[in-house]
DNA sequence: GTTCACCTTCCTAACGGTCGTTAGTTAACA
DNA sequence: TGTTAACTAACGACCGTTAGGAAGGTGAAC
């Protein structure tokens, strides 16, 4: 109980102020525990720290997976325009994604390696995804300006993530500002 | 000379470890001087934090400023695909884009007021530049698909942003695969 | 059913080290 | 002569970590 109360607050401290800035004190302070009793579940801050990002990668993955089977019935348009609303949905209940984003760009220097064997499967996996998805739709559906499914998967990776680590640090309107700005150009180049 | 110098050094520690990851000891180690010494010219790791950030702001500021005009014989679309490689070069010879955008995605918490009070005008002003660009050459080139310039101005940095900060972590060739998958459709959904 | 050993989870106390910072001094220079 | 920029020495605070022990629960042996 306690465990994941402290792997759940740890993960916030980690978003919040980056390795180095978060402090394993407050942490314990915030779970309701003194420092040294964070020893009796890791044997360490890096592992802490390891244990929270594959907590956060592991349910983020499966949290996507999800979202697109629950998309199946819907339209290629409203399944990719969806993602934006159901990041917000995911990133106001929890920091897992900010989390994500954070280490991803700015890893701590002494665990880059480590960070990096897990981050790229994560990235890599939705991007298979999103290949995947785009594949299928234009199957049936017909619409893409281009068969390089592969491009498009990664240019749409490419515009989120822009628009999703504006809301990271801007909040809502900036992200929202950001999508309607840019959503209709980029499906305009997307179908033919 | 020591001065400068002092500065850069600092400027590329805390684009590389963020603020709290930064250490004053190993900033002074690689400028040749002692820890102390560095307090003969900032009041403490703040102002050397802000100074390297105003500075690091207003270098980029004018550099923008001078890429956009040295273009203004080019076609839109050179301007904007050359914007890229410019800020490719750019960040190879510095770090002071990687710091502006490690910053302004995670300030330090203590510092957060003050760094987004000195970020928000930067962006601001890139946005104004981009949209009179945008507005200017559309009315002798008249090729854009919509006449709503600050939404496209908005997109486009999006789109850089996305891909610059993929620079920034995963290196030139990452780099250059988003940029690739990403310009065509994006151009293509900017003009008619 | 009681006892005893064991493990888990928390605690207090304290460790060595690094952090940013200050005081006081010295050498060079205008 | 005063100012600047460097130095040495040392400060208190906080860092992550370790040692050692107390409380509680679990399960096997008697």
């Amino acid at each position: 109980m306690k465990a994941t109360l402290l792997l759940h607050t740890a993960l916030r401290h980690f978003a919040q102020h980056g390795y180095e800035g978060a402090s394993l004190q407050e942490i314990a302070q915030d779970v309701g525990i003194k420092k040294p009793s964070i020893y009796a579940h890791y044997r360490g801050k890096d592992e802490l720290f390891l244990s929270a990002m594959t907590y956060a990668l592991d349910t983020q993955k499966i949290h996507l997976a999800t979202y697109f089977i629950s998309t199946r019935h819907l339209s290629l348009e409203q399944s990719l325009k969806g993602f934006f609303d159901w990041f917000l949905e995911e990133s106001t209940q929890n920091d897992q994604l900010k989390f994500i984003l954070r280490i991803a760009y700015f890893p701590p220097v002494k665990l880059e390696r480590e960070v990096t064997d897990l981050i790229n499967p994560f990235f890599d996996s939705l991007h298979r995804h999103l290949t995947r998805l785009l594949r299928e739709r234009d199957r049936t559906e017909q619409l893409l300006f281009s068969d390089d499914y592969a491009s498009a998967a990664l240019a749409y990776l490419t515009v989120t993530e822009g628009t999703m680590t504006e809301f990271v640090y801007n909040g809502v309107e900036a992200y929202q500002r950001r999508f309607t700005a840019v959503w209709p150009i980029f499906w305009r180049g997307l179908v033919r």
